[in-house]
DNA sequence: ATTTTGTTTAATAACCCTATTAAATAAATT
DNA sequence: AATTTATTTAATAGGGTTATTAAACAAAAT
């Protein structure tokens, strides 16, 4: 409703909030008409149809959930270091998209479609980085610095555990009532326990 | 339909199926009506709302869930024989009931109601099991056989590492195609993976 | 100033949903 | 056999849903 921020912008600021917060199904397009205060028709005239305007938020949010498996730092400093800081920025990513470990993973798990097309979509585009960091992890392991695993179960691991917060905070919130500045220190605190049980975790057997 | 197996029984079979596939809101009861042959009616004859047929489910299937917050093994064997146990019939678990993780996670996450009803039963249930399991964990950090690390940290760590590839499933299903056996040693290489991984995390710092 | 284009709304079609009602059928009891 | 009780169904109230349509309004272009 700014003077220069039209209304489909504010329809898609909308959408993306509540369906961060119910999922696809359970917000309609009144809902989001509601919120963005204008007419329900108006949210079909610019994106036709919901699962139109659920997609283009839907991706965006599926790479920053994949994040550890989209990025590659190839700056000099030591593979664990760098290993390190890349869980870490995952999780911050994650603090700023709180809802992000619901959404993506209620969404994939529900609809077939969208899996299959987002599936193929980041495993073309992120093959070459993933082959990268498998090679430079593999080596490690090679040299006696890392346990023997493989590059996929590391990565899977650092996934779970970095997501599962947000899974348990709307119980931390509403019925543990830790309020904001709590939870940014359980968050924070929950970050370095994943890094720690990660490097931890790959530490090799006979150091 | 079976002779002695009254309609009751299959309407709770069959919501259950369904709501384990697709949660709570994507399910009618015109849904369970047609998948157990009968009038949709009958669905609120016996257990009035559906709400009510889906708390009779989810009840169960959360116990489930949070196994590893709710049994304790006072066998005499050392605690990380123990431990060990535990993860991997947590994990056994869940393989019996892939979809628990999905939908536990989702409503617990979507519904404030069901979740505060469902904390506090367990929580009241399951404190004295608790209790136990962090003295022990806690004598064993003690004693230097485990490095330091909070209980509810290590058991969120088992619970999110367990339940992770439940949530990958579907992918490896419709995706890549997988079929039931090659499922099957993937799960098995996964509770493997995490095992190892959870106890490679608490070998205590100097060993 | 008027036409054209873009934005917004009210109205509505064509569904699907839960829950209830009364009536029909089947089973059990007297 | 007749009556009571339990099971099942058809019908429907009252609500919500997505998407489209035609009409109203505002802005831009001629």
């Amino acid at each position: 409703m700014n003077k220069d921020n039209n209304m489909e912008q504010q329809i898609l600021q909308c959408a993306e909030e509540l369906f961060l917060e119910k999922g696809f199904s359970l917000v309609s397009t009144t809902d989001i008409a509601k919120k963005a205060g204008c007419n329900q028709a108006l949210v079909h005239y610019y994106f036709r149809t919901k699962e139109n305007l659920f997609q283009q938020i839907f991706q965006a949010k599926f790479t920053k959930f994949l994040y550890i498996f989209t990025t590659f730092d190839d700056s000099d400093e030591p593979f664990t270091t760098r290993l390190r800081k890349k869980i870490e920025a995952h999780f911050d990513l994650l603090i700023e998209n709180r809802q992000i470990p619901f959404l993506v993973i209620n969404e994939l798990i529900l609809n077939e479609e969208r899996r299959s097309a987002l599936v193929k979509n980041i495993y073309n585009k992120n093959l070459e980085i993933y082959r990268r960091f498998d090679h430079e992890l593999q080596e490690e392991i090679q040299k006696g610095n890392i346990r023997p695993i493989s590059t996929i179960d590391l990565l899977i691991n650092i996934v779970s555990m970095n997501i599962i917060i947000f899974f348990m905070l709307p119980m931390l919130e509403s019925q543990f009532n830790f309020d904001e500045e709590e939870i940014t220190e359980i968050l924070q605190q929950r970050k370095r326990e994943v890094v720690e049980t990660i490097m931890c975790s790959i530490r090799p057997q006979n150091k």
